[in-house]
DNA sequence: CGCACGGTTGACCTGTATCAAGCCGGGTGG
DNA sequence: CCACCCGGCTTGATACAGGTCAACCGTGCG
């Protein structure tokens, strides 16, 4: 990141709800997320549509787009945030001298290989419930990794954002932040989640 | 593929069921399938398994090892299967002076990153029967981009090998094939595909 | 003020899992 | 060479997770 910062042409505000880029635009850059948050969603042909991740500060947006000079996913904003903007040109040419940064270019791409996949066995090998604990403990995973409280966060995106990335009906996330809140896992104030035992909650990923 | 042939050091066979490499192993090389086929399968700690993906000729494997310098899948070979073995050393070495080269492995980084957001899409969003569907139209596609008939061909992976990848049982890939027999969109002979209704096998995809 | 949107909860329905039996084809050993 | 076995596959009966439809609540915004 702290060579990223010297590529960074400028920085781009975008406020909550709006794109930060649409599927099918042309691709020139990427994007550094300084702060607030984001959903990428993709689009298929039938109309179909799916959230593919949330993103969180340092993390970096534009990735899919590498491929065919044109963004395969939207990225849509979930709160007001600002983005450091990595124009992909310079970044090539920056690339060549600098391997370091060429290596965390790869590295960068690699991990979201790598983390997909584990989105997939999710989605693929998991019950609901287990699907949102899993989600939940990935939240908490990330607030300790930026420093703050693992235990207390606020949802950013939607039951039906949740939804939609979890493959589930926004009825179903619902009804099982409830169980968990029954059971006395978290508790559940709209989007205010506090858990209370991750042990009871890692524990609902080895069900059967 | 040209460029990377003049960074192959060896080739390597690799008998049917064998693995190619193991998850956790170290990563050292990329292999570009020569002939063969080979499935990728992640492992969770729960002991959770999933197939994220099948690869064919002219494929890619092991970027998945590029960020923490391991592998994260294990990638098995469906039958006996030749690869040439590219060291990941050399590789970085010879991009920077190729600056070609350097952008086809961008590209094919981010080529299996929009690749999974549609697996994801399909995981996430689809019901099973339309799973089935897309998962032989991609086959289908696929067959025709290496200049075979796009009608016929030969499934190199068991039903319980779908169900994985397709986030389903078996028994499940199983009926819905005999459906879409007895549906006259194709015939089923073990593992002998023959399609003989491509628009009604699209037309699947569009349900409600 | 009231409307629209996000969320919760209930009743009911259905797609897919589960469990179980049986088939087929190929490889092995008697 | 045949009998057997085993793994991959199909098919049926039944169970249940999660989807669907609908009613209702709270709250923030025009």
């Amino acid at each position: 990141m702290e060579q990223i910062d010297t590529l960074v042409a400028t920085t781009r505000r975008v406020r909550a709800f709006e794109p930060l880029y649409r599927a099918g635009s042309p691709f020139k850059s990427l994007y550094a997320i300084r702060l607030g948050s984001f959903k990428t969603v993709v689009v298929s042909e039938e109309g179909r549509e799916q959230v593919t991740g949330f993103q969180v500060p340092a993390e970096l947006l534009g990735l899919d787009g590498v491929d065919n000079d044109t963004h395969t996913v939207t990225a849509v904003a979930l709160e007001d945030s600002t983005v450091c903007v990595i124009p992909y040109a310079r970044l090539e040419e920056v690339s060549i001298q600098v391997p370091a940064l060429r290596r965390q270019i790869f590295r960068a791409m690699s991990r979201e290989i790598v983390h997909d996949h584990d989105v997939m066995m999710m989605l693929g090998s998991m019950r609901a419930e287990q699907r949102v604990a899993s989600f939940l403990l990935d939240l908490s995973r990330h607030h300790v990794a930026r420093g703050y409280a693992a235990s207390e966060f606020r949802l950013r995106m939607t039951r039906e954002d949740i939804g939609s990335f979890l493959g589930m009906k926004l009825e179903t996330v619902s009804r099982i932040l409830s169980r968990f809140d029954e059971d006395e896992l978290l508790t559940v104030q709209k989007r205010l989640i506090r858990i209370l035992n991750i042990d009871g909650l890692n524990a609902v990923l080895s069900y059967h």
